[in-house]
DNA sequence: TATGAATGAGAATTCATTCAT
DNA sequence: GATGAATGAATTCTCATTCAT
């Protein structure tokens, strides 16, 4: 018991490091962000960060990876879903509704790490951007392989799916850093809404009424 | 004459510094690259650098203010063009998709200018990202103004241009990334198509058949 | 007492750095002088240098500073012993003329701090000269205040004390400068023997014997 | 002709950076006065200024030398004027003021080579030192000479020569310092008195009146 | 485990001097 | 002679990382 509590408190303290280092590598950005702010405002002693980190590059890889794996279980959960509900004969585009709003609501509670993400670990300088390539690779498969569904399904006009997932990515992506990080007040439903009546109208075959397909996609219980 | 000849022979190094600055920041990233891999690079000596600029700083920020201008300049060409069109009832979205490949060739003939820009440039490290938001802002306003054209034509559905605009501009930049940087070996016209039967089908009013208004807007001479 | 003991380290150690760069400071000079000269003879790394200093500004600025404490302080413990002595009817002239002592005592034990003071710190290069400037103005005022006392008793000609003054403190500077940073081998109670006969002489009413009077204020136990 | 004109223009041209550095060296220093602004001052370019001079180092030693050369040969023609008044029977006190006078005008009329010499040029940093110290050896030469004379002739009382010399000289380079260079507004002459008052009165033998040897000395023809 | 003083490689920048024109 | 662009050695300072306590 005491071995672990000693554990427990250790792994709080790394917590509680790459807490302080997320809203540090945030607000000054990777390289300007030193040890020193780091542990300064941990209120640890420098030598104590690297008993738990083996350096200040490695500190910004493990957020990265954090987000890296939050989001891709996310993307699969949201994969899961569009499946089961396919499976089941719901309302598929209702769900990648749902989808859009769990991929939102995750970058609205995360902004200083979405920030990080996006802002710094594309820069070459410290090759952190191997290693968002490979996720934004991951997220395209996801993609591509929900959006294979729906084509199946009839619910595709044809399309070149590469550049309709790269469409559809950066669109997001912007939203997300337009509407999301930025004090916007957006109501997230109703930018759900938005973001799903353009991309369905992008998508849905010709012999599909848009505005019917749009209002089944987004309509929500009365109030 | 030979006055003007030492000018010209000046501009012509200051010329390369930039070039061979745009390289090694777009390989390495604005911190990781030295004024000695540039000076190395451009076969200079170390003060003759700083004969023609203040800082490692000012290089990095002129080429961002090079982007600013060139890219500023083709937003309002694009302007101009797709304004000319109305005036003189010509095709609005055979325009716009001329202005789409003009965005998309001016990228794909400076990718190392763009990497910068897209890669270095928006991380805190250095507040070069105030400049980026501000040319980002210009081209959000040109692009709503745009927006508004094709409005007052009847050519939009109803809907929140700030969010369509964001979408738009978003699947833009990841579109520059993804497959104008990489070698993608992808045919620009088929590309523009492509971008262009996503956003007309998702933005005209729903009268309208979508196929035939991306027919008429992709169409090209036979061959 | 570990705790203690550490800051006492710290201590000695900034001590020590202060000392080596005395030596280098007054050998090179502040500008020939390097931080590399410093933390070579100090036998610490660079890093430590910026460890204890801002800069190598500080440091010279510290030593300046360090002399005009102590300076200060000396003239202060002068003026009160001056004083103390005109209070008590104690011969003052015998306590300038161990104010004189004092002083030259001092500059003698420090002949590398004095050496950087006015020799160093004069040059309008670093801006140091103000300080020096502040600290000769100090000096100024307490001596025009030390024969203001003289005034009120008696002891003095009928002067411009400006002049006196400038006389004063220049032949003082410039026997510290000639007689005590280079070796003379000069004994210092002749000296101040000499000094004394000189300005005692330069200063006296008409009405009082030159010699009596040198002869009061300098004789000494038999020896 | 024209050869000896060219000469002569270049002469001036010399003669013209020389006196654009004794000002800037005076106003910054030796060090932080750098050619570019000489050369930007003297309305010249770059190579221009190496031309005429082998360094920047060179043209301050030749501004030390050149106030050698004209200081020695005022010290020079004071002793002359001192001897041949001790010669011809006159009034050799007389002859010590009108000495002082002539030092402290040419100090008043040349300040910027003043300042450089007793502020920049006492500094380590460059060794100019060396040549300062051989001027002032040399002055001081001069002025046990003329004390020996005085010696001579009665007009001293038993004294140490290398004492009182150092209490002359720093006593005058301070009135320099302090009151010709500065604008003090003060009147020569009455300098001068006061100078002369007290030196005369610290140096006459104790069998003379100090009031009637020092009116003797600085009386002069009324009005 | 925790500490924080010490380290030293590395980077940007300056400026006296040179030399081709 | 005159020019001024080019040079590159030299210097200060930073900061991630180490290690003795």
């Amino acid at each position: 018991m005491p071995a672990q509590s000693v554990s427990e408190a250790a792994n709080k303290r790394r917590e509680h490091i790459l807490e302080v280092a997320t809203e540090i590598f945030s607000g000054k950005g990777y390289r300007r962000a030193s040890v020193a702010d780091i542990v300064e405002q941990a209120g640890i002693a420098r030598g104590t960060f690297y008993l738990y980190f083996e350096s200040k590059r490695e500190v910004f890889l493990e957020l990265i990876e954090r987000y890296f794996t939050d989001f891709a279980e996310l993307l699969n959960e949201n994969h899961r879903h569009l499946g089961n509900t396919f499976r089941d004969g719901g309302n598929a585009l209702r769900a990648w509704r749902e989808n859009v709003m769990r991929i939102m609501e995750y970058h609205r509670d995360n902004p200083h790490l979405t920030s990080i993400v996006y802002r710094e670990a594309l820069g070459k300088d410290e090759d952190f951007s191997e290693r968002v390539d490979e996720l934004s690779g991951f997220a395209r498969e996801k993609l591509v392989a929900e959006f294979r569904m729906m084509e199946e399904h009839s619910m595709l006009r044809p399309c070149d799916l590469e550049i309709v997932v790269t469409i559809v990515m950066g669109s997001t992506v912007n939203i997300i850093m337009e509407h999301l990080l930025k004090e916007s007040g957006r109501n997230l439903e109703s930018l759900a809404d938005e973001i799903m009546s353009y991309h369905i109208r992008a998508l849905i075959p010709a012999n599909l009424d848009a505005d019917v397909v749009v209002r089944a996609a987004i309509s929500r219980p009365t109030g």
